[in-house]
DNA sequence: AATTGCATGTAAGGGGTTACATGATTCT
DNA sequence: AGAATCATGTAACCCCTTACATGCAATT
């Protein structure tokens, strides 16, 4: 694991390290509390979880799994192992890799011309409505957890991340307003030629 | 190309449609002017030429290569073709995918806690130091770029795009400094506990 | 003459998504 | 009983980076 680059499996003892938890549920939360900064699928994590287990980093929860009166038999939970930890811990201490975002908006901004200002006009609006309802589901999630802050053990931890998005979004929005105006008055004067 | 999702081919268009450029210099653009919403390898770039090539979207320069005594032979210079700029087009109409950004400095935040408060201020130092950086790279070039005005056709919209990365460094320089001050309360007060 | 940088290219291999297959559980 | 959802898993395939190989050009 050590030579490996991929994060995938930290995420799983990350997530592990807190609540043991079956591979859908690992999805599921990844899906939604990561989601605005990290994604993964089910073929990464299924295999990943059995190589952690493999490992000894992870292991199979043996009591009974019925929780709740619900997934009897099928469902598999995992619980961390005292390697597990350790190993989480190494690699937290390890610098952050630079990231590599991709802005494909910003692409087709940068390569358009005047001749496309309805086009990227659609564009910027449709990645306007995508963040803000993100945003939006995000302060849902903050309020509850700044209520029941005793809930998780690092909530001061995942307030500082959630504020990232927050701060993330509103530049965005900012953005997105200021170049809607701009793509507007392109529209205007190419529709209304200003005399010269 | 159309079955593809890749979008380098797209990439090389754009830029093959301002001026005439071999792969290298391609490369070099995508690093420098780029650099902050898009990556490309030499591993992409070059068969990605010759597929565009042999697709008859783009074509080799068959004029005197030498450009200013440099680059005799070696280079290959590529032009953009009329069903190049087509499939550019139409390729700005098309909806923008949803970006998928990873962030490995949220993803270590999230998981930590207070037992490596002083790890995590290392990693957000790291990370102020290296977005200012690139904050300050930028700030040059948009100056530069503002000054004259005609050398891009398009500049308006490299201005949009550069003004989205001023806002993401803006709000992630706003965030470092939230989050140091946060991390070195905790540390502070580990060292020194409050009387309870 | 040798080193450094320019320039093009390829092969290997890992990372990651997508699509599909399968079965259990719950709901209507 | 049938449909929807939960849950695990796999195989194919693409995207992309990395490392290497090669040769030309310019510099010392």
């Amino acid at each position: 694991m050590a030579a490996n680059r991929s994060k995938t499996g930290y995420v799983l003892l990350g997530l592990l390290n807190e609540e043991n938890l079956t591979g859908y549920e690992i999805k599921k939360i990844v899906d939604t509390r990561l989601s605005f900064f990290w994604s993964e699928s089910f073929g990464q994590i299924y295999p990943e979880l059995k190589r952690l287990a493999a490992g000894g980093l992870i292991a199979v929860c043996e009591e009974p799994v019925s929780v709740e009166g619900k997934n009897s038999k099928q469902s598999i939970k995992y619980q961390i192992t005292a390697s597990g930890r350790y190993e989480l811990q190494e690699w937290l201490k390890t610098p952050v890799e630079k990231e590599t975002v991709r802005y494909e908006l910003l692409l087709k901004l940068y390569f358009s011309n005047s001749s496309s200002s309805a086009t990227m006009l659609e564009h910027v609006r449709e990645f306007e409505i995508n963040h803000r309802r993100q945003q939006q589901l995000f302060g849902k999630f903050e309020a509850q957890l700044k209520q029941n802050l005793d809930v998780h053990s690092n909530h001061s931890r995942i307030l500082m991340v959630l504020s990232f998005g927050q701060k993330l979004w509103e530049s965005y929005a900012d953005w997105c307003g200021q170049t809607i105006a701009l793509l507007e008055q392109e529209i205007a004067e190419q529709e209304n030629p200003p005399n010269e």
